[in-house]
DNA sequence: CCTATTTCAGGTTTACTGATATGT
DNA sequence: CACATATCAGTACACCTGAAATAG
């Protein structure tokens, strides 16, 4: 996706060159190139990863998944709550648990208190494939090393103020500290 | 989708902590949460973005390439262009015009000058499904109105590095003007 | 009976690969 | 002929809706 070729210029940038000219300076010309950004660094992102997750046979989704059996207390979860902290629809998480079982990278085992639910259980294969895939991943520093401590911190705190108006969770106290905008 | 609870404390902060103490403090757990944090907010701005552009038949893909077209001089492009400003695959850019002519928002006419390629032109209908989605997403602020202007482009500025580093553009000078040939 | 958990069937969108016309 | 442009077929992935099965 990202070609070969350089372009000279910033092409988001240009973009919003040409999205104030046409809708005037007191157009949301800032947010679109941002948020324009947001997209384009996701997908530069993800693709380094899926490209990471795959050499050892899982997508990024997949090992998100892993990581989540494995770092829960006794390496298992029922699909619902994989779908909870993921923030996937159910069938989704059904969907993934069953391409990683088909992979022997995590068992399906019935929950004996609820004959209803199924447990999903990391598998030692599927341990040592999030494992080797998080050690690319680190290796990698997550494709974000061009960015300094201080950057990197910045970059967090501001989408920070996204994801809290978004609502995916109460900004209560205590967490680093953020200055608040009026 | 975020769901409708919101938890106590941030999912992302909390997973670097669990990140942290199993994999050390040297680990990358910085890059990890920041990188986990742009795939959150995208996924927050795609979903809003999807369903302000639903409301007027189209997809936030499919209004990018009104958008494109509506901004191309004569509200024409060739595939080939098409895919290449978009970033997507060729084959993508292909479905999403042929879904598009199948809405009327474009129309695909024959390149007289080259058989082989052909044109996608935005029509009225498409011209103003696509204003009316731009007036909506203003009005949205492109989801960041939580932002003040210093933060919008701080947060840009630290995105356009991670854009620099995979390669999209060359950050030759401060803001070029107009391509310049070799 | 009503609710919760999970799965299944089927559809949508986007994107990739590989093959195939068609034209330069 | 090689090359470029675009499409088509088939596949994969993730997501959704709605219905069903099973259990609490």
């Amino acid at each position: 996706m990202p070609k070969d070729l350089k372009l000279p210029f910033d092409p988001i940038a240009r973009a919003g060159d040409l999205w104030r000219a046409r809708w005037g300076e007191g157009s949301q010309a800032g947010p679109m190139v941002t948020a324009t950004s947001i997209m384009r660094v996701q997908q530069v992102l993800l693709t380094e990863f899926d490209a990471i997750a795959g050499r050892h046979g899982l997508t990024f989704a997949r090992y998100e998944a892993l990581v989540l059996l494995a770092f829960s207390r006794e390496g298992r979860l029922s699909m619902g709550r994989i779908g909870e902290r993921l923030m996937v629809h159910p069938t989704s998480a059904t969907n993934i648990v069953q391409r990683l079982a088909a992979q022997g990278f995590v068992e399906r085992v019935a929950n004996p208190r609820d004959r209803r639910g199924a447990f999903a259980v990391i598998t030692d294969t599927g341990r040592a494939a999030m494992e080797a895939t998080t050690a690319d991943l680190e290796r990698a520093e997550f494709g974000l090393g061009m960015l300094g401590d201080g950057e990197q911190e910045a970059l967090f705190s501001l989408l920070r103020a996204v994801r809290v108006a978004a609502g995916d969770f109460v900004d209560d106290v205590d967490e680093p500290a953020r200055e608040h905008p009026g």
